[in-house]
DNA sequence: TGACTTTTGTTCGTATATCGCACAATATCG
DNA sequence: CGATATTGTGCGATATACGAACAAAAGTCA
């Protein structure tokens, strides 16, 4: 790609999108400037282009995004299949296991819900599809990254911010590595309440027919309903059961 | 605003995301240029730009979005507080009626949906925060156009394209701008299978307590298990448990 | 309160990057 | 293989980004 071919306009645009988010629902333009390390003039353009389209709402001192946003990230929801063929197994799965469903691909660091069958709510966080948590201390994510080549694994966890975030969280990256070899010889990872006390959840990748890795499905459990052991026991069947279900209609 | 506050470049970019949706997972440069009505040199710079900062993937003939978009549309969900606040309301309201429970908000001729507690999936389309569907057919979209000044309601139907989803689907303007007006006395919507044979829903407008319009709320039951009529002394008292409830909480 | 400092928002001229056109190259198909 | 559609590229005209300077608030402290 020659350097003409790229439109920086267009790519400061969307960095300043990503800087609201979590913490920032409102931005003031120095706000969205310092956060996206790009000049306040840039950013004011932006921003004030957003409100032009409707994609943003300003008051005169802040800014904040409008519901429109959504058009943007559901383009992908909406034009994947990947997000539609899997609803109806999580559904299938979480009836049959009496706990949430969900499934995610990788996104960087983070693993990046793409649907969800949920039960009943038990974690603080609300997760729905494009929820995001860090690779590392969940589920999906130990089957994700254990399916990539090791050096890319490390290069990701050298990337991310390895906080503890229960007691339990394992925060060192070999012992990780050393972790994601026992996933991929297993076939499974189980975490047990490394993410937030008193949540213990089992994964399982999935698969297209040419074996080639392309998302994670796993089943959550209060810890006080089922423990890290008996996860195994009681859900890996059906994980499996739908993992093998899955890779016949994958292409 | 003056004209160099805004950035075409910009903006063209971001209506390159949207030509991918629903049908269109694929696009070809010139596909993409036929959507956007921009040249093509221009739309092959977005999309190129999309491409390198991994937005999407690009195999020499086709643009497919990648996950990473959802980070665009998810900053609105995790930025805003009203999906965050709304979750655990509808979380009950879902499990004290055995049924899904939504809340949507107004976008152009759509509703759009921000939260959604899912029991079994009854519908043949899946619903997810970010999720659209026609205004004019959906109770929530009943009730928030109903809120709306009648010429601003009129203006939305005059940009809709009013098709027959089913038999039962009121496609005539007037009539619904009469349904409006029953809407907005009664201060619940019913929707008989107008948009899909076989379910039935009934929404009621959720206000700040400024007395602000500013989302709906519903419940969707198969028709074989709740008729039109039953939606109202089932549910009715329910949503407006909730609705109550939650104008204490949203400013 | 009022003068001073700091932060934030806006404007402007200019160097530079982008747009869109026309043409060239390549792929697709009968 | 020729016809047609699609994609890539060079170039002049134009629009945008930058950085600094200015204006306007907001904060600070005696």
């Amino acid at each position: 790609m020659r350097e003409t071919d790229f439109v920086s306009g267009f790519a400061r645009g969307l960095k300043v999108i990503e800087a609201f988010g979590e913490m920032h629902q409102r931005l003031s333009i120095t706000d969205a400037a310092k956060l996206t390390d790009l000049d306040r003039a840039t950013v004011r353009r932006s921003l004030l282009t957003l409100a032009e389209l409707g994609y943003a709402d300003y008051d005169g001192k802040f800014f904040t995004l409008t519901p429109k946003v959504l058009r943007l990230g559901h383009a992908y929801l909406a034009a994947t299949p990947l997000p539609a063929i899997l609803q109806p197994h999580l559904d299938q799965l979480s009836e049959k296991a009496g706990q949430s469903a969900s499934a995610s691909v990788l996104d960087g660091t983070e693993i990046l819900y793409i649907a969800r069958a949920s039960q009943r709510r038990v974690m603080s966080i609300n997760l729905t599809p494009g929820s995001r948590l860090p690779a590392y201390c969940a589920s999906m994510g130990r089957v994700l990254l254990a399916g990539l080549p090791e050096g890319e694994a490390r290069t990701i966890l050298a990337r991310t911010e390895l906080k503890a975030n229960t007691p339990r969280t394992i925060t060192d990256p070999e012992e990780l590595i050393a972790e994601f070899r026992r996933v991929r010889a297993q076939g499974y990872a189980v975490i047990d309440q490394e993410l937030e006390l008193g949540l213990c959840s089992i994964a399982v990748p999935i698969e297209n027919d040419r074996g080639h890795l392309i998302a994670a499905i796993n089943i959550g459990a209060p810890a006080a309903h089922t423990s890290a052991a008996e996860m195994v026991t009681r859900y890996l069947p059906l994980l499996k059961e739908t993992q093998a279900a899955l890779r016949l209609v994958l292409r």
